[in-house]
DNA sequence: CTAGTTGCAAAGAGTTTGCATGGCG
DNA sequence: CGCCATGCAAACTCTTTGCAACTAG
């Protein structure tokens, strides 16, 4: 078990990560911390996501383009993570996962497809921005 | 419209790309083609799959860890990529997309999302690597 | 001969690591 | 004071681009 300081930059880090309601990547998280006067490295960043990744504070996901992408666990915390996720917003909504139990049912039965419940990300368009 | 030129490099990315049952990576792709004796250059490698993928006769996707991966869009053409991709070994399957069009049906009562049933992938287990 | 192709080297983008410095406790 | 954290520079990986040489048609 590993000690660990209360620094300037974790408690930023942490402060700005709360401020996000949906997914955020390195870099915004890294340009909205040197807006202000006092600046963060960017390895220091890394660093703190990747270990607040490690103590499943975060939940790294991975944009269809290969960008990688993180929320906050507890704001979708479920069994497991039935994310919606609007490709335009990046606004992540919980799928309730009764059909997702149900589709689940038939793709084991059918295709002998046992499918990963725990982490199911499916991409489209939320409410806000077909408008 | 561009000509095109036949040469001995896209002959045998051509060649090997039908080898692959399933998904193949660059580097993969790279390498079986450098351990025969006649060589073709990573960067041609990149140019010919990237072409191949903007002519849609190869599908790119991103794995979980952020590794792009192809395969060819003949193996899985309904009107949109209902996958199921297995997690171990890379096997795809497709999904029947009734199933899938009652989950958007659902997903866009309850939620008012609007799910991009041209472009999913589903992660989990095949038959064969679940024994 | 002419235009597309190849592949090396270089340039980028994103991320991690080494190391000296700095700060928490 | 000891140990962890920070951040710069460097190293790495993956991919694209510039350019001169090459080759199909």
């Amino acid at each position: 078990m590993r000690n660990s300081y209360k620094t300037r930059q974790k408690g930023l880090i942490e402060h700005s990560i709360k401020e996000y309601k949906n997914e955020f990547t390195i870099k915004e998280l890294f340009t909205s911390l040197n807006k202000q006067d006092q600046t963060v490295g960017l390895t220091t960043v890394y660093r703190a996501v990747n270990s607040l990744v490690k103590d499943h504070v975060l939940v790294k996901t991975i944009g269809r383009d290969g960008t990688p992408y993180y929320h906050i666990v507890e704001k979708c915390s479920h069994d497991g993570h039935c994310l919606l996720k609007c490709e335009s917003c990046g606004k992540l909504t919980h799928a309730d996962c009764g059909e997702i139990n149900t589709l689940s049912k038939h793709f084991i039965k059918k295709h002998h497809f046992k499918i990963d419940q725990k982490d199911i990300t499916i991409y489209g368009m939320c409410e806000e921005c077909r408008k």
